[in-house]
DNA sequence: ATGTTTGTTCCGAT
DNA sequence: CATCGGAACAAACA
């Protein structure tokens, strides 16, 4: 579930609430896979201690002493819970880290009911190549109109795709890159050839106002309540969500289009929406219509 | 029983 | 060879 703004949150949480903190136990639940390499990088972190939490584009970075790096991707379903009573029982529990500073116990668990999360630790190299795992943030305010327009045109596909393509563009999920199209009155199905720079100038703000009020909110919890901060709470951005989800348009009272675009659900008003451009056909031209054109 | 699901990676087709 | 897009990963729910 966890998309920018939900991830945000939970670093966010994690860095008031664990700095100073070591690690003195980790209890890895049977039958959960994972590689023997992690496993025994796990081991290595007993007795370090919490230094920094970041986050590098949806993966919570938690920086320990001795330059170790411990990092949770949280995939669809993934969560971090931090509690101070042992006996908490929580589902999906993976991995469990006993954690102290003085006197003071806490259990920083890691929970997967999908189990597509990963845990990682790595060193600084590491660190490093992740970071250039992933294409430019929405967030970075260096980033201009243009640069996001050159960064759109460098994918051919439509313009909703581009937008997930983390390795292109870092950061939006499908609910928020949904709103964004929908709040820059942009179809989802446009060509990515076919965005101006008007328009890109449009969504890069869009964007990044669907998830400053994303972060505002804590991120946004779904009925099946999948997400939840590290204390277990929900988020809020779900009473926000301008198109995702909706029978009807906010704007225009239309009734939305819901159709899976890249295999992804996605929200959109076909009058506030309008799809204008035609994606560029492959057209087979024979000698006879060649003489025509 | 079937179709959904907030993410990412891999592999086959073009 | 580059690029695109569907399948797979696994589990719960309606």
């Amino acid at each position: 579930m966890p998309e920018l703004p939900e991830v945000h949150t939970i670093a966010n949480d994690l860095n008031n609430n664990i700095i100073g903190y070591e690690i003195k136990n980790i209890k890895i639940t049977k039958n959960y896979k994972i590689p023997e390499l992690v496993k025994k990088r796990l081991s290595s972190l007993l007795n370090k201690k919490f230094i920094e939490v970041k986050r590098i584009a949806k993966n919570i970075v938690i920086k320990l002493s001795e330059n170790d790096f411990l990092t949770f991707h949280l995939a669809m379903t993934g969560r971090i819970l931090l509690t101070s009573d042992k006996d908490k029982k929580d589902n999906w529990v993976k991995i469990v880290f006993e954690i102290s500073k003085n006197d003071d116990v806490k259990y920083l668990k890691f929970c997967d009911m999908r189990q597509f999360g990963k845990v990682n630790v790595l060193d600084e190299a590491g660190i490093r190549d992740l970071e250039n795992k992933y294409g430019i943030s929405v967030l970075n305010k260096k980033i201009t109109p243009e640069d996001f327009l050159k960064t759109i045109h460098s994918k051919k596909t439509n313009i909703k795709n581009v937008l997930l393509d983390q390795s292109i563009i870092s950061g939006l999920g499908n609910i928020y890159a949904t709103d964004a199209l929908f709040l820059a009155r942009i179809n989802p199905k446009t060509p990515t050839q076919s965005i101006n720079l008007n328009e890109s100038k449009i969504l890069l703000e869009k964007s990044r106002e669907i998830l400053n009020e994303g972060i505002k909110n804590r991120g946004s919890t779904l009925p099946d309540k999948m997400y939840v901060d590290i204390f277990g709470n929900s988020g809020h951005q779900q009473n926000y969500f301008k198109i995702y989800g909706k029978d009807k348009c906010p704007s225009c009272g239309t009734k939305t289009i819901f159709e899976k675009i890249n295999g992804r659900g996605t929200y959109f008003c076909p009058i506030c929406q309008p799809y204008k451009k035609e994606p560029l056909k492959k057209v087979k031209v024979n000698e006879g219509q060649k003489q025509l054109l």
